[in-house]
DNA sequence: AGTTAGACTTAGTAAAACAGTA
DNA sequence: TACTGTTTTACTAAGTCTAACT
């Protein structure tokens, strides 16, 4: 309570009770994962063709090739690497005879299996409303079923308990392992974490869990280890729940303390421009970015078992140029590199002298795709950060600049006199402008032209009902000057009325279209979701009388209600 | 100090659900 | 009621960071 300023009332879950050191609970309940259901043979009249000719395949391999003619009209089937792993992983599926006879994927012919698939979701979007409900039903049965746990004293929703079917792995952007196959997974593949004195899950039928294992110290159910990788796959619990909920909070909380010593931090990194020590420069610079541009600490990635994107500490000599003067700025550094997701960074960028001058030492007898920090990872980083602040990592930074953003987004651009329409897309800008520090972005939706239009025809009638109703108005009042009794009268107010509603019809419609213009590729919903403390949404839309439900919707509000509950109209973040 | 496994957060996209309208 | 555009949810890949190990 010291530490939240909340005072003694407050017993909400998310703090109800404390662990020692590494303790995530004490008691853990569930159902274990549901399997992707098990392959089903196609029909005998949908056939593939090898070399112009129909060929039966075996159930595995059939089962593999329905995975590639799902993707028939993907790009992605066209592309070298993702058929050259496909086939090599469909062979090692095949039969010796398969294996014999199909020698080349060009030769195969997947068209009639693709449109039979095609054919089926068809058919699925024309269900009947009885057919729907069932499904439904059926879903809402299963969630039930398998999509909660006990942990501790509560009843918890699990994030993700449907265990990934098998597929061919499309990772993003230029991915080597493109088109591999993501193998089924077995219950022998699986581990499962409880208790001791809960009821341990069964697994299916005539099979065995991999291991049935009792570790309190992590906060996964069930885990499995993923074959393009070799990494673990987890199944957790959802964000609503008490032990996500007060991880986010700690998580702000350390932001919070970040910004009581930034100052002396930034202080003391521009002194390290200066150091004799080129790893302490080196350092100093990365961090100079990590700060003020909101860049991700950026590990080590091993070669060729990835997408080639970097992050700070691996950005390499070719991802910056540097203009001592452009554009009538001077010392700009031009970045250009993929980040995560294989997300482009592109941003020209004046950084002082200092800066400048140590990227040019740092660049200095180095080939393009050399580090640029050479003396530099995250490790190293990180140690320096633990130094200056208890529990302080690279991408605290990012949670702390973005949230002082949209605290000083929000004061800087709110309106007081503005309706709630207005207050929302001032919001939305402040939050915006978060998007942009962080790169967040998403591709243009396909109906965004169209969907634009649409807007603008509307504001148009929108225009032409105010235009009416005015002229209404006028020829009222008019009306009402020359009769002079109650009724006239009272015409004239309702038609002032309805051009008062109309006008803000259309006002809203304008609001509407300028936030949807700024916002064509640009992703909000990262940045809302995991790097502004939501207290300071909280604290607006109490300061301004605005529903917390223009803000977040009902899954948002859960994954945030330790925020909804905790903040009031002051909060400072 | 470097390497790797493991656990957890952050990320964009596709599918599903919903809401508004013809 | 069917359709269409928008919002929400599901999905799972791709990061960060710690700790154990060498």
């Amino acid at each position: 309570h010291l530490e939240c300023g909340f005072g003694g009332a407050c017993l909400a879950v998310w703090e109800e009770e404390r662990y020692p050191e590494g303790i995530k609970w004490k008691f853990l309940e569930h159902k274990g994962p549901v399997f992707a259901p098990p392959y089903e043979p196609l029909p005998e009249n949908v056939k593939f063709y090898y070399d112009g000719k129909v060929m039966k395949l075996s159930t595995k391999a059939e089962e593999v090739a329905t995975f590639f003619a799902k993707m028939l009209d993907h790009e992605y089937t066209t592309k070298e690497i993702f058929r050259k792993n496909f086939f090599k992983d469909w062979r090692k599926e095949m039969t010796s005879e398969e294996k014999s006879t199909i020698t080349s994927l060009s030769k195969c012919d997947f068209t009639h299996m693709s449109q039979y698939f095609k054919a089926q979701s068809e058919a699925r979007k024309q269900m009947s409303k009885e057919e729907k409900q069932k499904i439904k039903e059926e879903n809402e049965r299963l969630l039930k079923e398998y999509g909660y746990c006990v942990m501790d004293n509560h009843k918890e929703r699990i994030a993700n308990f449907k265990i990934e079917p098998p597929g061919l792995f499309r990772g993003r952007g230029n991915h080597p392992k493109m088109g591999m196959l993501k193998r089924r997974i077995m219950p022998e593949d699986i581990i499962i974490n409880c208790s001791k004195d809960s009821k341990i899950p069964a697994p299916p039928p005539g099979h065995k869990w991999k291991e049935v294992r009792h570790d309190n110290k992590v906060t996964w159910l069930v885990s499995w280890t993923e074959n393009i990788q070799g990494s673990i796959k987890y199944i957790m619990l959802n964000p609503s729940s008490r032990i996500k909920g007060e991880k986010d909070w700690q998580k702000y909380e350390t932001a919070r303390r970040l910004k009581k010593c930034v100052d002396k931090i930034r202080n003391q990194y521009r002194e390290d421009w200066k150091s004799k020590e080129m790893k302490v420069r080196q350092r100093a610079v990365a961090l100079y970015f990590i700060d003020k541009l909101a860049l991700r600490a950026g590990n080590e990635k091993e070669e060729g078992e990835t997408a080639d994107t970097v992050g700070c500490c691996s950005l390499r000599v070719e991802h910056i140029k540097l203009h001592p003067e452009l554009d009538g700025q001077e010392y700009v550094v031009e970045f250009d590199f993929l980040g995560k997701d294989s997300i482009r960074y592109y941003n020209k960028v004046p950084v002082e002298k200092r800066v400048f001058k140590n990227l040019q030492l740092f660049m200095e007898n180095k080939q393009p795709e050399d580090d640029l920090f050479d003396r530099l990872n995250t490790s190293i980083l990180n140690k320096h950060l633990q130094d200056l602040m208890e529990g302080l990592t690279a991408k605290v930074f990012r949670t702390y600049n973005a949230s002082i953003t949209l605290q000083q987004q929000l004061k800087e651009l709110t309106n007081p006199d503005d309706n709630i329409p207005a207050k929302i897309l001032s919001y939305n800008r402040a939050n915006r402008a978060v998007a942009i520090l962080c790169n967040h972005q998403r591709a243009p939706p396909k109906t965004f032209e169209k969907s634009m239009m649409n807007l603008q025809s509307k504001i148009d009638a929108k225009k032409e009902q105010l235009a009416d109703a005015r002229r209404e108005l006028k020829s009222a009042k008019a009306d009402a000057k020359v009769r002079r009794d109650e009724k006239s009268k009272k015409s004239v107010e309702s038609k002032k009325k309805a051009v008062q509603r109309i006008e803000e019809q259309l006002m809203k419609l304008e609001v509407q279209a300028t936030d949807r213009e700024e916002n064509k590729q640009i992703a909000l919903g990262t940045s809302k979701l995991n790097y502004l403390d939501p207290r300071i949404s909280v604290a607006w839309c109490k300061k301004w009388g605005i529903p917390i439900e223009k803000i977040y919707n009902k899954t948002q509000r859960e994954k945030f209600a330790w925020a909804i509950d905790m903040a009031e109209e002051d909060y400072e973040f």
